[in-house]
DNA sequence: TTGTCTCCCTTCGGGAGACAA
DNA sequence: TTGTCTCCCGAAGGGAGACAA
């Protein structure tokens, strides 16, 4: 007898969001591995997106990272802020390669990767605005670009005076807003009127937002909003079910009452993050939130990015790109530094962590003065040489190199020892094995260098044994070294050169791998990786650029469009062709 | 290194509210017992504060009503409405009452009984104005009675042209707002402009709420809110810690998100009572939220007020009062009717409740309409015989009453059969205890009749063993019956009578027994029950008729004040004398 | 004494073209 | 092409006395 009420009240799901809408809510930078790949999970990462600092005091033991399986993927919108996130459950019981896991492989049990149809206008079209102070501030309307009335809107009747129309938006949530779209002004412009100021007042919306106007294929118009980083404010409302969300439910409850301090950065609750790291310390699935925001490192990273990232000895004057979104988030760009400093002394809790172990010093600082230390598979290795004129200097660093700890594949390397790392808080937990080298550079020339040379030292990365197992692979994969050319799209496989102000190799065009293989035991046997990209060698492999096709947009594309989303869902940030890791 | 945030988050509890601005909001009605007194605890009551209808389904057994303890009261304003409420933890291991309870007998312990310290204008002062539309509805502003502006608001200089002064006033949660205090117009009047309208808009008010003004003994200002029954909206914070309420987080935690159906009548979720009443059955403590609220009835009482209540054979005809708040809660009158059904069949989940048993004609329908049925510890038996006038009609009704079922103590009442009890649903539970009987009239005449006979039936109220232990206490005490007179205030003891028009007996200045007696106990032995008062035969006792202190607002008194409250924290409104049930 | 009305002034919302970047 | 400005109209906010209950 128990009302609708009743029955729908504590059973109420967080519904989930299109992915394609999803996608181009999140924007570019966005990137979720997909179900079934194994990817590290960082708590050192969760921990920055948390709104306070997490205690771990009461955890039994820590770890920098741990190899996960991901076993699902659900895509939501926050009611609140309409900001969309992804809901991501991690098993670390990662299976051996062998036993396919339950879910891995089917893609309809991978929301993460909506496939776009077709490369023009037929399907999904989307298109981010940042609000101007005029679009947010005043009493007045939106300013529409002229590509997204064309592209988006349903084409205006011209010969209407004025000519005008009402158009139907529905949000992330599925409301519906009305807005009048009307044609006017000398010169004649595109207007968002009547309708949208009670839309970015109910949003709160201010300048610098962004709207992200879309159009399904069935023709419907959407709306999404990216936030500016300020605002935010801890919003958990734990869709995830039960398990490690729920033990936040309580602080959620109450952070939600009142402000909270509003100026917090993090979305998640640093209880949740405790909370996951706990479970994942116990080898239990867990699950975790992820905000696609401006400026939040992914802290869910693609095992093969890593693993291929840490294979390297990172040192100090390397010239490295990273790819960071463009303002609107519609495309990503290079940026090009040098690492300044390796951290190698312990942050905190994080002995030895690789996470944010670089600092770079970029070419274009005014651009990137809020990027601080980045993780090395954020980066792209240009060159290893500190400055590409001086032969010299390479040499001679290299020697430095040698001298002082280029180590083997043994035990007690002197820059991360394992014997120190077992005396450190985190001593329950064996020691990790990440390969990590310096190539040496010179053999095709400076900007060359080979990789899997038999120099690896020990990893930095202090894990648990699932990671510990993967030195195995490691190892048995070295056979298969490949020499590969450092510069972009200069292998024989790709043909053409992609223009680095293109920004360049950014996209994977990730296919699903087949049940029972995976993706990086299949480079293992019959591909290899460029730049993350995996070229099959037994089979035809699109590798193309991935440009952005505005053609029809045409004009300086100064503001960019995502008028459609190559697919370019794992972006593996990684400096080079390497084959390691099968995994267990 | 956890920051502030951190530590506040998760720990952050529910501001109290001050007992005496707590009182003022709550309106004379709101009652709750002291901390360490006897109580029934009634889910069916509970049941109507919620939200939606409780699914009991779930529960290995369901009961009328549990005997508790109060071990704690904390007072509270929902963050949200302003509204006061109580969070009231209930312990139904109810001790020997030879064994004091701890925290039994603390005053300080008990937030619920602020004594007000003077009568007169000196310490707390409150009062409450219904808002009419103009007040809320119209740009303008608030037009303050002249008793408030008086007594409460900092006197004006009347010289000053216009006359006008900035006032500052605190809410419940600490904010101040800013109002202008104006007096003008033809003729004047004191009138609240600037600020009133978004004070007005930010609390959602609406024509028909009340605002509180108070002024503490520090000279402050404050206002409180007390809202008309309409809008709700389950609203639980969950205050109480982690106990029962930690069972609805989730729900209403998604139920504060969205609408949730804002025009439920309950405050409380519906999941919260069914988790206090599974721990209830449990003999496990629990807490309940309690709004005061007009029109919602007490579903913790006072176990002698319900004792007393329950000693009463209820039957058509008898003429009963009940004590209903004024409009503006700033007083109670007692309104008149006739019994007109005595509810005998199980009502749902609950056979043989006594939970608002008693449907009553009342003299003015038109002003109770909304009442429906009472509990008859709502209200005071005037007289049992049908029709006052017609001694006939009383003696044949008793007549009747004899010859169908009119038993002793056995068990099988017609009415009430033990037997049929214990096949309900609730079979696990015993039948109980309390006598339930018929005293007859014309002893002293039509308005007189004694009590204490031995024709006592079997009780209506089917409970647990706590309960059940009672009967050898009534039985104990049959032999210190005492007659007194029906009359309200005609005792030898009391002296003068109390007008009716200025509402009677309502007020009973609670004592706080000593430990180790039982305030029905000590009735056995010292002393008598009057209307529900205690008077000790062996010490003074006031009896005074605590009429509401009018001589400082004059006038026609058609707008009542709230100027102080008199001391009623236990209203037990229970139709006279017995004796009965020493507690455990 | 106080609720409500009407009057009237001020403020704000927001829709338009002008103009410049 | 589009961001911002200013203009301008109408609606809403809100403060005043008039008047009546």
């Amino acid at each position: 007898m128990a009302t609708e009420e009743e029955a729908a009240a504590p059973a109420r799901e967080m519904p989930t969001v299109e992915p394609q809408v999803w996608k181009a809510c999140a924007g570019t930078a966005a990137r979720i591995p997909a179900v079934g790949s194994r990817v590290y999970y960082f708590p050192q990462g969760h921990a920055e997106q948390a709104g306070s600092r997490p205690d771990f005091s009461t955890l039994p033991s820590l770890f920098n990272a741990v190899l996960c399986r991901i076993s699902a993927v659900r895509l939501h919108a926050s009611p609140d802020t309409d900001e969309v996130f992804a809901c991501i459950s991690l098993d670390p019981r990662v299976p051996s390669a062998d036993v396919p896991l339950p879910g891995y492989m089917t893609p309809s049990s991978c929301p993460s990767l909506p496939e776009v149809a077709d490369g023009g206008g037929g399907g999904f079209v989307s298109f981010a605005k940042i609000l101007t102070p005029s679009d947010a501030n005043n009493g007045g309307g939106f300013s529409v670009p002229r590509f997204c009335a064309d592209s988006i809107f349903p084409r205006l009747d011209f010969n209407a005076y004025p000519p005008a129309q009402f158009i139907l938006v529905y949000d992330v949530h599925g409301n519906h807003w009305k807005f009048r779209h009307i044609y006017r002004g000398t010169p004649r412009r595109h207007l968002l009127t009547t309708g949208w100021s009670k839309f970015v007042n109910s949003k709160k919306l201010i300048a610098g937002d962004s709207v992200v106007f879309m159009r399904n294929s069935s023709g419907q118009i959407l709306v999404g909003i990216r936030r500016t980083s300020r605002f935010c404010g801890p919003v958990d409302y734990s869709p995830c079910g039960p398990s490690a969300a729920a033990l936040v439910n309580r602080g959620s409850l109450l952070a939600g009452t009142e402000g909270f301090s509003s100026n917090a950065r993090g979305r998640v609750p640093a209880t949740s993050v405790v909370a996951a790291v706990r479970l994942a310390g116990m080898d239990l699935p867990f699950k975790v939130l992820y905000y696609a925001r401006a400026g939040s490192s992914d802290f869910v990273v693609a095992a093969e990015s890593v693993e291929v990232a840490m294979s390297v000895r990172w040192t100090t004057g390397m010239r490295v790109r990273m790819s960071v979104e463009t303002e609107d988030s519609a495309r990503m760009t290079w940026y090009e530094g040098r690492v300044s400093s390796v951290r190698m002394n312990s942050v905190d809790l994080w002995p030895r962590s690789p996470w944010r172990m670089l600092e770079v010093t970029w070419d274009e600082p005014e651009i990137l003065q809020n990027v601080g230390n980045v993780s090395p598979w954020q980066v792209v290795l240009v060159s290893a040489s500190p400055q590409i004129e001086s032969q010299f200097s390479v040499i001679k660093r290299i020697k430095m190199l040698e001298s002082s700890e280029f180590c083997g594949d043994r035990e007690g390397d002197m820059l991360f020892p394992v014997t120190e790392l077992k005396s450190t808080i985190v001593g329950s937990l064996p020691s990790s094995v990440f390969s990590y080298s310096v190539f040496p550079a010179g053999m095709q020339g400076a900007r060359h260098y080979s990789i899997g040379t038999p120099n690896l030292c020990d990893s930095i990365m202090n894990t648990n044994r699932r990671v510990l197992n993967d030195l195995q692979g490691v190892n048995a994969l070295r056979k298969d070294d490949v020499f590969v050319e450092l510069k972009i799209g200069g292998t024989s496989q790709s043909g053409g050169s992609s223009p680095p102000s293109q920004g360049g190799i950014q996209v994977l065009d990730r296919k699903i791998p087949e049940p029972g293989s995976d993706p990086v035991k299949k480079t293992s046997t019959g591909s290899i990786q460029l730049f993350g990209q995996v070229i099959h060698i037994d089979q035809p492999t699109n590798v193309d650029a991935n440009r952005e096709s505005e053609d029809t947009e045409g004009g300086d594309g100064s503001h960019g469009s995502s008028f459609h989303y190559p697919h370019k869902q794992l972006v593996i940030q990684c400096p080079r062709v390497s084959a390691i890791g099968a995994c267990q």
